[in-house]
Parts: structure tokens; C-alpha cells; sequence
RNA sequence: GGGAGCAUAGCUCAGCUGGGAGAGCAUCUGCCUUACAAGCAGAGGGUCAUAGGUUCGAGCCCUAUUGUUCCCACCA
């Protein structure tokens, strides 16, 4: 590793080399380790289709925070990460692939397909993980795991059969939600609904008997020829004296009956509604009420079948405008008018679904849900931020049987076997020889595969080994944290509370942390139809995978989304480089000096400081950190390397090592102490560039990512110290204002009298002074006596800095004026609250006596300001 | 129709259990001070959406209103 830092920071030169040597020294790697205490997360496994998209590298770079950091926090701590096969999604690649060579899925053949597709898996199944190890992930890759390797695939079987055989597995003619492009069933879930624009169409259907006609309203005039009924509301006066009456169907012909059914609004349109149980889930349930025949005028890919009679082979838009114009020409078209309508679509290819009535397989929810209801209620399982566990409780107490089946090819095949002679149904792991009933051994197995989520739904276990007891399971399960967008919740979260506590009678997480999805500059969701998509592996390239970290844990809370901006991940970079040229500065005063890793015996006062205030950062961090705080936690460690150390603590020890001596050689051991915190502090975050610069300095222990994560110690806190220096520092910011505010430059040098309660502070901080406030010598006293001079109140000092020519004596004047205006004001506000009756009875003591203080403290400047007014008239 | 989030500096957002409003960027001023100009030192800028309420005290809690984003259900 490099002992020594390029001059610049260029984390593209670094951070590959890093990954492969934390891959090399198995750093990864969690074992089974019973004096240790387990930390888990199983990541959401992409999809093997995907490529890294801003949304990843926003959930592994929270995940990686939390693992890295209990891993350093002495956990064994495990991340498993794995890919999802992604039924559909895959299938219709590689189908797209196919069509371009001209070729089709039933030309190729259920076995050549598979065949293909795991070929395709082979090449492209490794391609995101490859990315994913770009961002800095440690999680453990000899656990790396697929959703249809072996072990998961026999979960999978597993789950099914156990379900099946407790009855929660059933297969039922229902209306389901059927996505014409990827010819498959999907579930409620896998339905968006988007708003489009449509017509309503004002149709008149003629009584039978010929005693008039029924006016109704339709957005899909084509399902007319599936209609088997006509529905009005029983309590509707209008219609009461038509109620099993028929109607005949134009175009058709066919008499279908007039029903009366309560899922009809009487104050909605004419209150008539014509019923096509099988391409609408709710005239599929008026249709069961009323007995209804149910008539499938569409084929798989939503073209009219052989029922359309003479539409047949018309595609659904097609026919309906075909069948507007004859409902026209056969005056049966009353009149059209412009709607807007909600309409469910694929999630995956946005085509409009089409419900249909097939056979399908189903688990039944509801016994599966209460479970999974009272382990959240309980609190065994917790949502961060809880406001999720609200639309978790919506969801699962409104639940409907979840169709698992899939008309696909790219997935798990149903584990279920038909005999041929008898018709039985074997449900198993493995098919039988012969049918178990009837001994025929003519048997087949179920054509469908299942639901992609089915699988992930068992995925924090199934992934530890079980169905078997593995030693994995038993230490790692059940796992601590699942960190996803909320946008999953019900596709999988949910599903794998459920499924866990059925499976393995415990929740799969303690807690579920999420969190939202990165924008764009303007706030929009990312998308490839608006381009307005952040290539995460462009930004690592440009900036480095910290700074990309960084941007996505700034700012963010739990639930909340984010925004990119390239003036944002600047600024993330930016702050890699000022902690890379704080180590320079380190280096430059350190190498070759055999300095000590360790806090030296006597500290100074600034190094009281700054050991306490990384002390009390360090505890903060922490606590954030527990409290899914990222975003705080993230802030106060930028804060703290910025702030305190950089623009402080370096500065302060310049004066130190300008001469050499004991004070320059303790100072380079706090400042080597300070830096090795500090790297260990941020290294959750920004993992690449601590790990670079901890290397390049001779320090106990082989990796940073493997050392010891700071934490708080009472030995390392010296409040007086901390009082002390703030003093000083109170002292410096006041003059530099002062300096400023009248344009003195740096080079101009003052001699600075202060006049302070607390001399041996500022006799020991005159050298501060001297280096940070443009001092030329600063003399302490209890008081002065000095005309002429810029006179600069603080809480505990009086400074005068006489620089005659520069002092304006109006202008002085009045800027003592306006201070004392603004004190005044504050110990208004001070006495206000002590002179309360109110406040006094009843706020805490501390904050009365906080109170107080600032009240004495203002008094004490207000006097201070007076005095220099009445010197200056 | 039901539910949730958000509304704080010009912009993007923090603000932990109520106890003197913060950061980054942008703007302005002065500095190449031997780690860093990707920097340093300063400055300006806020009725914390509006109206009530609870409280000694509200950006934070409660109610209503407005604007905005999202989720669920879905009306033929």
C-alpha cells in the first residue's frame, strides 16, 4: 500500500486498488462467531437485467454505512448480497433479443429457451454486481446468492408445498389482471394505474319485448360483445318494472337479463350498467351473484377471439372503433363525450391490462396477514420512519388473495403435476412416478412458473440456508436490518414478514429502514422517457465513489427523497480533498519523526479541545447512528474534520511547531491521534479515501476499515478545556470581524490588549492571537486604560486594538451604539423571561439557570460597551 | 373517495424528546497566511406557508385553511 499521498486528490487512482485489497484480505467476510454478537442485512437483490442506477447506489450506500460501522463497532457482521431473476423482466429481454433474430419463444421450445436464458444470466447476471463493487460495497461475496440457485430454488419448492398443504395454496377460475404484451398474469400489485384520456360512450340497449330501451354508458364499447347482463340498482324506481326483463344486445343479438344489484350507483350516469363478467373484476362479482355466463371475447394478446364473431382477430382498439361505428349506423349510439378515466397498466411495460378470467394459482392471504399485521403492531418489527407502518396496516388489512401464477418460462416452475388419466393434482418437490391415486404413470408438471416475488419473499432466509438448519441461520436469522425504498413495501417487504413468519416463526428483520428515491435538479423522479437520469458509474468516474456516497447520506433523512445536483456532489468532493491536504499537512510534520500513535502525557489546552470535542462528536455519531440518523450523523463528522480540526486545531498547532521542542512533539501526536479518529469516524461514509490515507501513514492495525470505531470516553473530556479555548476562539473570530469590517489586511499587524476576568486563558491563548487574529503581541491585564483604540466586547474580554489612523471615531461610535442596541435587546429578552412567574415556577432548572447566565453575561457586556462609548465622547 | 409527506435564507435542504433559527451552493468584501484558491477570513440575507389554539415558552404539539408531491382504492 502507498506510504506516502500523491499531491492532489485523484480518487479514480486509488479506489479500485483499495476494493481489491479489503477483497484480498477477506475483510468481507462474516463468520459464525459465538464471541462476537451477529449484525445482518440481506440486500435487496437487483434484477439481472438491470444496470446501477442512482436509486442502487442510494440503497447500498446506506446499507454499507450501517455494516461498516457495526463491523468496526466489533459485530460480526454479515451483508448478503445476491441478484433477483426478475421473471418478467428477463423473459422479455431476451423475447425482444429473439424477435430481432426473427424467432419466437414457441419456435425455440421451453428447454432451448431456458437454455438461452441462462446463457444470457451467464453473461449479464454478473454486470451489476461488477458495478456495485464500484460504489465500495463490503458485503460478503462468497455468500452471494441467486433467486434461482439451488438452495432458493428448493426454498421456493419448500414454501409452496407446505402452503399448499396447509390449504393456503389454492387454484381457482378468478378474474385476474392480464398484461396483453408480456402475455402473463400479474398481480393486483404489479398494476399501475395512470390517468388517460377517453370517451364515454352513450349506448341504448332495446327491451326484448319491444317496449322501449335502456340507456347506458360505457368507456369500452368492444366488451359489448361479452356482456351477459344488464345491471341497475334494486331500490332505482326508474327501472324497477324492468328488472327481470331482457334486453337484446346490439350487433349480437343475444337476450341477456336485466339484473338488480347494490354494486350499482344509482346517481351515476343513467344507472345502468352493462355487465361483462369476464373482462371487468366487478361484473366478474356481479356475475357470480347473479349466475351469469361468463364470455372471454379475447385472446392472450388482446386481440377478439372466435366469440367476437365477426371482429375476431381485430385488436381490442381496433374493434372498438369498429364497433362505435356500427352501434352508430345502427342508431344504438346516443352520444359520445370526452372523460378522463384512471386505467391499470403493467408496471413493467405500461400496457394497458386486460382483467380476465383464468385459471390461476392463488395464496390465500388473509390467515397469512393477521401475523404479519401484530408483528409490527408489537413492535417486533419495526418501519423507520414509522408513518410507513400506516400504509403497512392499509395494505395488509385490505389484502386480497395474491395470484402467483405466471404464463412464463424464466422463473420457478410450479411444483404441481397433473395426472392425465385421473386428473389429479400432486402437489411436491419432486413429480411422483406415478399418480399416487390412480397409479397411471402418464404425469405432467404445471406449465406456469411463479411470481418473481415469491421467491424474494423468502429471501432473508432462504438465503442463511434454510429449509436446513444451518449454523448461518441459526446465528444470523433473524437478520437486524432491511434497508429499501418505499416504494417495495408491499411488493416485498410485506411479503417477507408474512413469509418469514410462516415459515420460520419469526420476523425476517428487526427493523425496516427506509428511505426515498433520488430526483433530479428540478425535483423530478428520474427516467429514461425524460433522460434526465445520473449514471452513477459516470459520477464515481468524475468525482469518486466517496463523494457519490457522501452526496446520497447528506442531508438525507429516513422516508425522504433526495436530489442530485452536480453543484452538490462538488461540494462532497471538495470535502475528500480538504481531509486528503489536512493528512498532507499531517505527513509533512510527522514523517521521519517516529511519532507516536498514541495521546502524549501532558495536553495543552488545545489539545484538550479537540481530544473532547472528537470525544463528544464520536458519542453523537454513534447515537445517530442507532437512531438511523445518517444524515445527522454524517453532518456532525463533516462538521467536526472541517471545522474543528482544519480550520482550528492545524491552524493552532502551526505556532507550536514552528519551534521544535516538546510542545511541536505533542502536538504531532495529537494531531496523528486526532487524523486516525478521524479516518476511523468517517469511514462508514466515505470508506475509499480514509482507507488511502490510513494506509499511507505507519499506523497499529492492518486496515482502517477493520480497526475500532471511535466511541465516547469519560477520561478524554475536559469541559474547562473546552470552556477555555472557546474563549480564545470567541476572542479571535471577534477581532478578525473587527479587522475586516474596516478592511484591514492580514499583513497589517496590531498589538491587542484584552482586559478579562480569566487572564492565564488569554496569556496562554496570546499566541493564538498572534497567528489567527493578526496580533503583533497581545497584553493581558484586568483592565486598560487606552484612548483611541478599536474597542471589541466579547462575553468575557474587552479588547482594545489601537490603530489610531484607522479609527474613525464616529463611525466607532456608532457601531458601539448599534452593539449595545442588540445586547440590550438580548438582556431584555433574558429578564423578561426571569422576571415571569411562569417561567420561573415551572421551567427546568437548567434552562433557568441557563437563563440566568446569559442574563449576568449580558449585563457584564452592556457595562464593557458603556465604558468604551463614554472613553471615545 | 381514503391516507401520507412536504412548505424554514436567492437555490437545495438539515433542525434529535418544545428552552435564544443552521449548513452547502449562490451573492458581496478582503486575503496566493509555507495542507488545501477544490482554499482562508468575514458580511449580507429568514413574520420558519396562513389563521387560530395548547404552553411560562412553539420551526417543533393540536385544529382549520392554502399550495404542492406521493400512495391506496377505483365509478361503469
Amino acid at each position: 500500500m502507498a506510504k506516502e499521498l500523491a499531491k492532489s486528490y485523484k480518487p479514480s487512482e486509488f479506489e479500485d486498488k483499495i476494493y481489491d485489497f479489503w477483497i484480498k484480505e477477506n475483510y468481507f467476510h462474516a463468520e459464525v462467531d459465538k464471541d462476537k454478537k451477529p449484525y445482518t442485512i440481506v440486500m435487496p437483490p437487483p434484477n439481472i437485467t438491470g444496470q446501477l442506477h442512482i436509486g442502487h447506489a442510494l440503497d447500498e450506500t446506506l446499507q454499507d454505512i450501517l455494516i461498516r460501522w457495526r463491523r468496526m463497532q466489533g459485530y460480526s457482521a454479515l451483508w448478503v448480497p445476491g441478484t433477483d431473476h426478475a421473471s418478467i423482466a428477463t423473459e422479455a429481454k431476451i423475447v425482444e433479443a429473439m424477435r430481432k433474430e426473427g424467432i419466437t419463444k414457441e419456435d425455440l421450445g421451453r428447454e432451448k429457451f431456458l437454455e438461452r436464458a441462462w446463457e444470457w444470466k451467464k453473461e449479464y447476471g454478473g454486470r451489476i454486481t461488477k458495478q456495485l463493487r464500484k460504489l465500495g460495497v463490503s458485503c460478503d461475496w462468497e455468500r452471494e446468492r441467486f433467486t434461482m440457485d439451488e438452495g432458493c430454488s428448493d426454498a421456493v419448492k419448500d414454501v409452496f408445498v407446505k402452503l399448499y398443504d396447509k390449504g393456503l395454496i389454492y387454484r381457482g377460475e378468478r378474474i385476474i389482471n392480464w398484461c396483453p404484451h408480456c402475455c402473463t398474469s400479474i398481480s393486483d400489485a404489479e398494476v399501475d394505474f395512470a390517468e388517460q384520456d377517453g370517451s364515454f360512450w352513450h349506448l341504448r340497449y332495446p327491451l326484448s319485448d319491444g317496449s322501449g330501451y335502456v340507456q347506458l354508458a360505457t368507456t369500452r364499447p368492444e366488451t359489448l360483445l361479452g356482456d351477459t347482463a344488464v345491471a341497475v340498482h334494486p331500490d332505482d324506481e326508474r327501472y324497477k318494472n324492468i328488472i327481470g326483463k331482457t334486453v337484446t344486445l346490439p350487433i349480437v343479438g343475444r337476450e341477456i337479463p336485466v339484473v338488480a344489484d347494490n354494486y350499482v350507483e344509482m346517481d351515476f350516469g343513467t344507472g345502468v350498467v352493462k355487465i361483462t363478467p369476464a373482462h371487468d373484476p366487478n361484473d366478474f362479482e356481479v356475475g357470480l351473484r347473479h349466475n351469469l355466463e361468463v364470455i372471454n371475447v379475447m385472446d392472450d394478446t388482446a386481440h377478439m377471439n372466435e366469440k367476437a364473431g365477426k371482429y375476431q382477430g381485430m385488436d381490442r382498439y381496433e374493434c372498438r372503433k369498429a364497433i362505435v361505428k356500427e352501434l352508430e349506423e345502427g342508431g344504438f349510439l346516443v352520444k359520445v363525450e370526452p372523460l378522463k378515466h384512471n386505467v391499470g397498466t403493467c408496471y413493467r411495460c405500461k400496457t394497458t391490462v386486460e382483467p380476465r378470467v383464468s385459471k390461476q394459482w392463488f395464496v390465500k392471504m388473509e390467515p397469512l396477514a393477521k401475523p404479519a399485521i401484530e408483528c409490527v403492531r408489537n413492535g417486533q418489527t419495526k418501519i423507520i420512519p414509522d408513518r410507513f407502518e400506516k400504509v403497512y396496516y392499509n395494505w395488509m388489512e385490505n389484502i386480497k388473495d395474491w395470484c402467483v401464477s405466471r404464463q412464463l418460462w424464466w422463473g420457478h416452475r410450479i411444483p404441481a403435476y397433473y395426472c392425465e388419466d385421473c386428473g389429479e393434482i400432486i402437489v411436491a418437490k419432486e413429480m411422483p412416478k406415478v399418480c399416487p391415486k390412480c397409479g397411471s404413470e402418464h404425469l405432467h408438471q404445471d406449465e406456469d412458473t411463479l411470481d418473481t416475488w415469491f421467491s424474494s419473499a423468502l429471501w432473508p432466509f432462504s438465503t442463511l440456508g434454510w429449509p436446513e438448519k444451518t449454523p448461518e441461520l441459526e446465528y444470523f436469522y433473524p437478520t437486524n436490518t432491511l434497508v429499501t425504498g418505499y416504494d417495495i413495501i408491499f411488493f416485498w417487504v410485506a411479503r417477507m414478514i408474512f413469509s418469514a413468519l410462516e415459515h420460520t416463526g419469526e420476523p425476517p428483520f428487526n427493523t425496516v429502514f427506509m428511505h426515498g428515491i433520488v430526483r433530479d435538479e428540478q425535483g423530478r423522479k428520474m427516467s429514461k422517457s425524460l433522460g434526465n437520469g445520473v449514471d452513477p458509474l459516470e459520477v464515481i468516474e468524475k468525482y469518486g465513489a466517496d463523494a457519490l456516497r457522501f452526496l446520497l447520506v447528506t442531508g438525507n433523512s429516513p422516508g425522504n427523497d433526495i436530489r442530485y445536483s452536480e453543484k452538490r456532489i462538488e461540494a462532497c468532493s471538495n470535502f475528500a480533498n480538504k481531509l486528503w491536504n489536512a493528512a498532507r499537512y499531517v505527513h509533512m510534520n510527522i514523517d521521519g519523526k517516529n511519532v507516536p500513535n498514541k495521546l502524549p502525557e501532558s495536553l495543552t489546552t488545545e489539545d484538550k479541545w479537540i481530544v473532547s470535542t472528537l470525544n463528544r462528536v464520536a458519542k453523537e455519531v454513534n447515537e445517530n447512528l442507532e437512531k438511523f440518523e445518517l444524515g445527522v450523523a454524517v453532518q456532525k463528522v463533516y462538521e467536526f474534520i472541517w471545522d474543528c480540526y482544519c480550520d482550528w486545531y492545524i491552524e493552532l498547532t502551526k505556532a507550536r511547531l514552528f519551534s521544535e521542542g516538546e510542545s511541536a512533539d505533542n502536538a504531532r501526536q495529537v494531531l496523528l491521534y486526532v487524523l486516525d479518529q478521524i479516518l476511523r469516524l468517517l469511514h462508514p461514509f466515505m470508506p475509499y479515501v480514509t482507507e488511502e490515507i490510513w494506509q499511507s501513514f505507519d499506523l497499529e492495525g492492518e486496515a482502517v476499515m477493520i480497526s475500532e470505531y471511535p466511541k465516547y470516553s469519560a477520561e478524554n473530556d475536559y469541559p474547562e478545556a473546552v470552556a477555555e479555548m472557546e474563549r480564545v476562539m470567541e476572542a479571535i473570530r471577534a477581532i478578525r470581524n473587527r479587522r475586516a469590517e474596516m478592511n484591514v489586511p492580514p499583513s497589517r499587524k496590531a498589538k491587542v490588549y484584552v482586559a478579562t476576568k480569566f487572564p492565564q486563558t488569554f496569556v496562554n491563548g496570546g499566541q493564538f492571537m498572534q497567528k489567527l487574529a493578526s496580533a503583533s503581541e497581545v497584553e493581558v491585564a484586568d483592565s486598560f486604560e487606552i484612548e483611541g483604540a478599536v474597542t471589541i466586547v466579547t462575553a468575557d474580554a474587552k479588547i482594545y486594538i489601537p490603530m489610531e489612523e484607522l479609527v474613525d471615531k464616529e463611525k466607532e461610535l456608532a457601531r458601539l451604539n448599534k452593539e449595545l442596541e442588540q445586547v440590550k435587546k438580548r438582556l431584555a429578552q433574558s429578564e423578561g423571561k426571569l422576571n415571569n412567574q411562569g417561567f420561573v415556577a415551572k421551567a427546568p432548572e437548567a434552562v433557568i439557570e441557563k437563563v440566568k447566565g446569559q442574563a449576568e453575561k449580558e449585563r457584564e457586556q452592556i457595562a464593557l460597551i458603556e465604558a468604551a462609548i463614554s472613553a471615545l465622547n
